[in-house]
DNA sequence: CGCCGTAACGGAGGCTGCCTCCGGCAGTAT
DNA sequence: ATACTGCCGGAGGCAGCCTCCGTTACGGCG
């Protein structure tokens, strides 16, 4: 969660706005599970029983909502990568890791644009974040390629904008289950017959 | 059932209509090449020099007036699926379809997410296009994987949404070049070495 | 050539959503 | 008590979507 408060708390928030943070958070969450990345914060905050203006003062901004949602998300991924990292085959390695990073962005509709969008500007809440697990996909990539088990044109750019393009495509059908881990194995195995791990009898 | 219509039931668009229907069209094509798809209506009849009231007129839905720009290209399409269909080798005419599918969905930013969300409604204005594209990539699939060179599960519904997301990958990075082709590729072949038409000096 | 029916026009206005700003209230300290 | 200040809420300005309806003027017809 947040990080832990001074043994005094010179200021701690007071409880009540604690309550109405807390709130946010939770109502956000729900909005955005089921109605996407988009959905209004007018709604958020009426749900949260709180003004439009108590939640732009905790989140001024839609990106700075996102971040706090996906925080804990984004430490796992960190954690996973660094243990990728020594894993072995570097190719299953690789490929655990766009699994991985595909399933987070389709945690919510429309957070693989949102993600990708945010590469875009530095400036963005979460832009330190998108920034660390891009770079962690490059280690991963190098040492797979060096390996022989990832072509070795394919750049870092591409890996994360594919996991998220897989992501975005599983968005496209909803109301049926989750197809990230099918369309992340058509592209990693890609479309002809019997180029992959498959076995015929 | 009031005035009944004489034998020529259409009779031909005033000639200020059909210029501002003309003006509308043009306008809207560069707003939306260069602003993407949900480029402001209110701008295009703007630049139009027409009232937002002509606009909705002319194009009852942001859809309607996309289906209109879209219409000769959907008919280039048809044309191209029909001559693949006869192509050999099968697998070949399907990478081909993938192409220019892809690069059509291309056109605009947002297209591809517009034209995935129109197969989900079919009161919408693209669906009927969007749908004969969707059923002529299924019978070059079916073709292909007859032969032996496409994956064997693998449905056209994957296929179309998989063109699309490459479309929607190559918007991600905007001001370079179009990366479109170079993802179908990395979609097509997978994303380990040597397993495709390269050839190892 | 002038009249009139009606196709075509345009924008005001209602709605939703974003975001800012500021007057007011309520814990806390003096 | 009183003053301080963190916190609150929502009014209000902006933009975009879309509808509705009073107005304009085209062009066929007498």
């Amino acid at each position: 969660m947040m990080t832990a408060e001074p043994r005094v708390p010179r200021r701690p928030m007071r409880s009540h706005a604690r309550r109405n943070y807390e709130h946010l958070l939770a109502q956000a969450r729900a909005a955005f599970a089921e109605q996407g990345i988009n959905a209004s914060l007018e709604d958020i905050a009426r749900a949260a029983g709180v003004g439009i203006g108590t939640l732009y003062r905790h989140f001024p901004t839609r990106q700075a909502l996102l971040e706090v949602l996906l925080h804990d998300s984004f430490n796992d991924l960190e954690t996973q990568a660094r243990n990728l990292i020594k894993a072995d085959p570097p190719g299953e390695a690789l490929a655990s890791w766009l699994r991985i990073l595909a399933a987070h962005a389709a945690t919510y509709r429309g957070l693989a644009e949102a993600l990708m969008s945010t590469l875009r500007d530095e400036r963005s809440a979460l832009y330190a974040s998108c920034q660390a697990l891009h770079a962690a996909g490059d280690q991963l990539l190098a040492r797979a390629q060096e390996a022989g088990e990832a072509r070795a044109d394919l750049d870092s750019w591409e890996l994360f904008t594919l996991a998220n393009a897989m992501a975005w495509a599983s968005e496209q059908r909803p109301g049926t289950a989750d197809h990230t881990d099918r369309f992340l194995s058509l592209l990693y195995e890609g479309l002809r017959p019997g180029m992959s791990h498959t076995i015929s009898p």
